[in-house]
RNA sequence: CGGGGCGUAGCUCAGCCUGGUGAGAGCGCACGGUUCGGGACCGUGAGGUCGGUGGUUCAAAUCCACUCGCCCCGACCA
C-alpha cells in the first residue's frame, strides 16, 4: 500500500476528550474516529488490526471444532421473553418496533438465537457436542460510555456456544475453549491473566475472565502472587483475622453521638469505637423488599455478591426518606438491634462477635455493647464483603495485592439456564429428554485491539505486536525528490509485495522527520529506511520499532532478511 | 441516574468573570519559493450560523433561561 494512496489521518496534538492511552493513540494514528458517544468508526489502519485479530480467533475456533454462523442483529423480543432476558436487560438493551408495532431489540449477546435454533434442530445426543460461533455486532445501551473504545454502546464480539448432553461434555467444551483463549491471546501477543469471575445477567455456574492488568481497565482482580489465586474483585474471597472481642454488656445500651453520622466520625467520637468494632448498617431495597444489610464497620458492600446471595433482580440502596420512614431514623443512626419487619442479611465476618457498637434508629444516638448473634435478628448470613488489598489469600497463606484490569474475554458454564427457559431438549441414550447443556464464550474485538496498545506503546506511539500489525514493514525512502532513493524504494517495494509481505510504502513527499514520527506513531514493526548515505553504499536501514535496534543491510539481501525478521518476531510475540 | 466539567476555524486553545476595538493565535490546509535522516523556513491565501433556541440590552461569543451534544468520577459488561 503506497501511503500517497491511503486514508491514514495521523494527528500530532492529543484530542482533549481522550483520557486512556488506547484512546488518544487510536485516534492520533488515524485508526479510530467518534461518530457520538460510544460510537466508533473504524479507519482502515483499524480495520486490518481488527480483520487480523479476527482471523486468528476463526484459526482457533476451528482448531476446536468450532463452526461459524453469521446471525441476525434484530431480535423478536419474544425470544427474550422467553428467556426472562427481557426484563433483566433493562434499560441496556436498545429497543425498537416495526411497522406493525411488533418489538424487536438489537442483540445484546445470543444465547437465546442460538439456543433457538438448537431447540428446532438438535434433537439426539447423537449431534452432540455442538461448538457454534459468529463474529458480530453488539449492542449495549451503557449507562456511560467511556475510555475511547474500551465501553461503547456498539461492539464487535465473538460469540461463541456449546451445546452437551452432559456436564461431563460441558467440562470438555469449557476447557477447549479455555485454551483456544489462551492461545488467541498469546498469538495477539497479549499478557494477560485469568480470574474467577461472576456470571452475572448470564446466569450460569462458572466463569471465568480473561484479564489485561492495565489502569485502563474498569475490573479490579485480587491476586495472590504466594499460589496465583486471581479473581475478579466481585466474586474474590479472602481470609481476615478473627477478632477476639471482650466481653460486652448484658443488654446493649444506647448513649449519644450527636452529629456522628460515619464509620469514621464514630471512630474519632469519645466513646466511639474503632471501625472493625462497629457494624455498618446498609438499607437497600431488593426487588422492592426493604433489606437492612450488615458489614464490619471498616468492610464494603459487594453489589454483585448481595445479588447472587439473594438471587435479587433489581437492587438499590433507599433513599434517606425511605429509610426515616422504615427506621425512624436517617442513615448515620440506623442499625438492626430490635428489628424485626424487615430481613436482615449478615456478612459472616459478623459471625460471633460481641460488644459492637451500632446506630439505634434514633438520629444522633448509637447503641455499644451489641452481640450480633444475641441482639439482632439475622434472617441470612452471606458473604457480602468487597476483599480489600492486603487481606489473606483465601487459597493459602499469602496475601491478596488488588489490582485493575481490562476484561478481554469472558468464558461461562451456562448448564441448563437457556436450554430448560427455552425448551432446548434432546433425547439421550434411554430415550428420555433431557436439556442440553451450554456453555457461552465472548471475545471483544475492539478490546483486544486497544488492549494490544494498552500494552504496548512508548511516548511515541504503537508498537503493535507484529501478528496484528496493520502492516509488517514500512518502507520510508528519506526524500522522494532523489531519484536513486526512489528507484531504489520502488524496486524494494515491488519485491517486498511480490513476496507477501504487507508493506506500507511511504512515498510522500514529506521530509524524513514527519515520515519518522508517523511511523513511530502507527507503530509498525519493522522500518526499512532508505537514505542517502546508506544508499550510496548500497545498504538500507533495517529499524525495529520495539527495540529500536538499528540494522545496515545491502540493498540485495535486504528482502531476505526482512522475511528473517518477521520470523523472529512472529516467535517473539509468542515467547513474551 | 447522582456529582463535576466543557462546547469559539479541521486540531489544540485564548477571548467570556468586568457586554461595545475589524472574532483571534499556533498547528493543519491551498499556492509560490528556499529546504530535505526525527513533526523545516519565508511569503500569500482560504477557512467561523462563537452548539441551538429564546430572553435582557442601544449593543451579546461574553449576562439570564431552556435545550442539545461531548468528556470525567460513582452503580453495568466483551
Amino acid at each position: 500500500m503506497r501511503w500517497s494512496k491511503s486514508f491514514i489521518p495521523t494527528v500530532r496534538e492529543t484530542p482533549a476528550d481522550a483520557e486512556v492511552v488506547s484512546h488518544q493513540l487510536l485516534l492520533r494514528a488515524g485508526m479510530i474516529r467518534q461518530l457520538a458517544s460510544g460510537l466508533y468508526s473504524f479507519l482502515p489502519l483499524a480495520w486490518r488490526v481488527m480483520q487480523k485479530i479476527m482471523t486468528i480467533i476463526r484459526e482457533e475456533m476451528n482448531r476446536i471444532g468450532g463452526q461459524e454462523f453469521h446471525l441476525p442483529a434484530l431480535h423478536p423480543a419474544e425470544l427474550w421473553k422467553e428467556s426472562g432476558r427481557w426484563e433483566i436487560m433493562g434499560e441496556n438493551m436498545f429497543r425498537l418496533r416495526d411497522r406493525r408495532g411488533s418489538e424487536l431489540c438489537l442483540g445484546m449477546t445470543h444465547e437465546e438465537v442460538f439456543t433457538a435454533i438448537a431447540r428446532h434442530e438438535l434433537r439426539s445426543y447423537k449431534q452432540l457436542p455442538q461448538v457454534w460461533y459468529q463474529i458480530q455486532t453488539k449492542f449495549r445501551d451503557e449507562p456511560r460510555p467511556r475510555s475511547g473504545v474500551l465501553r461503547v454502546r456498539e461492539f464487535i464480539m465473538k460469540d461463541a456456544y456449546t451445546f452437551d448432553l452432559d456436564w461431563e461434555g460441558l467440562d470438555r467444551a469449557y476447557r477447549n475453549q479455555y485454551e483456544a483463549y489462551c492461545r488467541i491471546f498469546d498469538r495477539c501477543g497479549l499478557k494477560y491473566l485469568v480470574v474467577h469471575a461472576s456470571s452475572g445477567a448470564m446466569g450460569g455456574q462458572e466463569s471465568a475472565e480473561f484479564m489485561v492488568l492495565t489502569d485502563a481497565g474498569e475490573d479490579h482482580i485480587a491476586l495472590c502472587e504466594a499460589c496465583g489465586y486471581a479473581a475478579n474483585t466481585e466474586k474474590a474471597t479472602s481470609r481476615i483475622l478473627d477478632i477476639a472481642d471482650a466481653d460486652g454488656l448484658p443488654v446493649p445500651e444506647m448513649f449519644p453521638t450527636p452529629g456522628v453520622r460515619t464509620i469514621k466520625d464514630l471512630e474519632d467520637f469519645p466513646g466511639g469505637a474503632p471501625a472493625d468494632r462497629q457494624i455498618k448498617t446498609l438499607a437497600y431495597f431488593l426487588d422492592d423488599q426493604f433489606t437492612l444489610l450488615l458489614l464490619r464497620g471498616d468492610h464494603e458492600l459487594n453489589e454483585t455478591k448481595l445479588v447472587e446471595a439473594t438471587g435479587a433482580m433489581h437492587i438499590r440502596p433507599a433513599h434517606p426518606e425511605e429509610i426515616k420512614a422504615a427506621l425512624g431514623a436517617y442513615p448515620g443512626s440506623i442499625g438492626a438491634v430490635g428489628v424485626t419487619a424487615y430481613p436482615i442479611l449478615a456478612d459472616f465476618a459478623l459471625r460471633g462477635r460481641r460488644n459492637m457498637v451500632t446506630g439505634a434508629n434514633r438520629d444522633d444516638f448509637h447503641l455499644r455493647g451489641v452481640d450480633v448473634e444475641r441482639d439482632i435478628r439475622v434472617t441470612k448470613w452471606a458473604d457480602l464483603r468487597l476483599v480489600k488489598m492486603g487481606e489473606g489469600c483465601p487459597q493459602c497463606e499469602g496475601t491478596l495485592t488488588v489490582r485493575k484490569g481490562l476484561e478481554i474475554g469472558h468464558i461461562f458454564k451456562l448448564g441448563t439456564r437457556y436450554s430448560e427457559s427455552m425448551g432446548a431438549y434432546v433425547l439421550n441414550q434411554e430415550g428420555k429428554a433431557v436439556p442440553l447443556v451450554m456453555g457461552s464464550y465472548g471475545i471483544g474485538v475492539e478490546r483486544v485491539m486497544a488492549a494490544a496498545v494498552e500494552l504496548s506503546h512508548d511516548a511515541e506511539g504503537i508498537i503493535w505486536p507484529i501478528t496484528i500489525a496493520p502492516f509488517q514493514v514500512i518502507l520510508v525512502p528519506v526524500n522522494m525528490a532523489d531519484a536513486a532513493q526512489r528507484a531504489a524504494a520502488e524496486r524494494l517495494y515491488t519485491d517486498l509485495l511480490a513476496a507477501n509481505i504487507e508493506v506500507l510504502y511511504d512515498d510522500r513527499d514529506e521530509r524524513a522527520g514527519v515520515k519518522f514520527k508517523d511511523a513511530d506513531l502507527i507503530g509498525i514493526p519493522i522500518r526499512v529506511t532508505i537514505g542517502p548515505q546508506k544508499l550510496a553504499r548500497g545498504q538500507v536501514e533495517i529499524l525495529r520499532r520495539r527495540t529500536r535496534a538499528v540494522e545496515d543491510v545491502a540493498l540485495e539481501t535486504a528482502l531476505t532478511r526482512i522475511r528473517k525478521i518477521i520470523e523472529e518476531e512472529t516467535r517473539e510475540v509468542l515467547a513474551r
